[in-house]
DNA sequence: AACTATGCCAACCGCAATTAA
DNA sequence: GTTAATTGCGGTTGGCATAGT
């Protein structure tokens, strides 16, 4: 059974679009709206698309005053600063800033801001790092990424950044958190450039209180745990999965 | 010049939430 | 209250462009 599909899946257009059927709907949309129905809407003005296609690329292209590329250093900051407070809620964070999509901002942050974290995060290996694996981002799914990390890091007797293993950074970083907030209060972050890039005014946005809560106030080991509360490997998982762990290094990332 | 790897982004997919009947 | 249709969202994929070898 299952549920119907809301379109002839083999009558229905896939791929990108041509400037004619841009066009089409532009025209039409501007002319007489939605009409409140999208699957309804390719049928009435002789598109072979699905109607949620039709949406998508409304929203994401042809609707007036979208922007495109080139974020400036305050959007980086807003949306830096709305995913560690509320995570991946794209709609919600591109709603804060007007002409951007969410699609767009998710593009941005899955290609760019999120390197760009990384870069800043992983000091020793800014330089070194290769990934392997072409779909490494687009899945969303660091635990597969091997770093190779070629540059020398330093001797010492804890765990470094340098030598902890992709599957803990990914367990730490990737799930329904942000990089940022794992690192905060943990004794294994470079305090002066986590300052620089998370110590800007915390961006207070109209209408979402509900959604700062306490986070607003203060970053606490207690509120990112609170947050995201599956993202803190224990000891002994984090020693399985980069050898021998000072504890102190753990109560730190803790 | 040819090949391969990577970056980027538009678009698709599937699911959950919402709305209408 | 239930069911079906529609909308909205986040994750993922496909393919083009460019850089690197």
């Amino acid at each position: 059974m299952g549920r119907a599909p809301c379109c002839d899946k083999a009558n229905v257009k896939k791929g990108p679009w041509s400037p004619e059927e841009d066009a089409k709907l532009k025209s039409y949309i501007e002319k007489s709206g939605t009409g409140g129905n999208w699957i309804a809407l390719p049928q009435k003005i002789g598109l072979k698309r699905c109607g949620k296609s039709c949406r998508l690329r409304w929203l994401n292209y042809l609707r007036p005053n979208i922007k495109h590329g080139g974020f400036s250093e305050e959007e980086d900051r807003i949306i830096l600063s709305l995913y560690i407070s509320i995570g991946s809620r794209w709609s919600i964070i591109a709603a804060q800033l007007p002409g951007r999509t969410d699609n767009d901002i998710k593009n941005y942050w899955n290609t760019r801001l999120k390197k760009k974290l990384i870069g800043k995060q992983l000091p020793n290996q800014s330089r070194n790092v290769k990934q392997e694996g072409k779909k490494t981002y687009a899945n969303n799914n660091l635990s597969h990424v091997s770093i190779k990390a070629e540059g020398s890091s330093s001797q010492s007797s804890t765990t470094s950044w340098s030598e902890i293993s992709m599957p803990l950074y990914h367990k730490m970083a990737s799930n329904q958190m942000s990089l940022a907030s794992s690192l905060i209060g943990s004794v294994v972050t470079y305090p002066s450039e986590l300052d620089e890039m998370f110590n800007f005014n915390q961006v207070k946005l109209e209408g979402l209180d509900g959604l700062y809560g306490e986070i607003s106030t203060s970053w606490s080991n207690e509120v990112s745990e609170l947050m995201f509360p599956s993202m803190t490997p224990s000891l002994q998982e984090m020693q399985q999965l980069c050898g021998p762990v000072d504890e102190q290094v753990h109560l730190g990332i803790q």
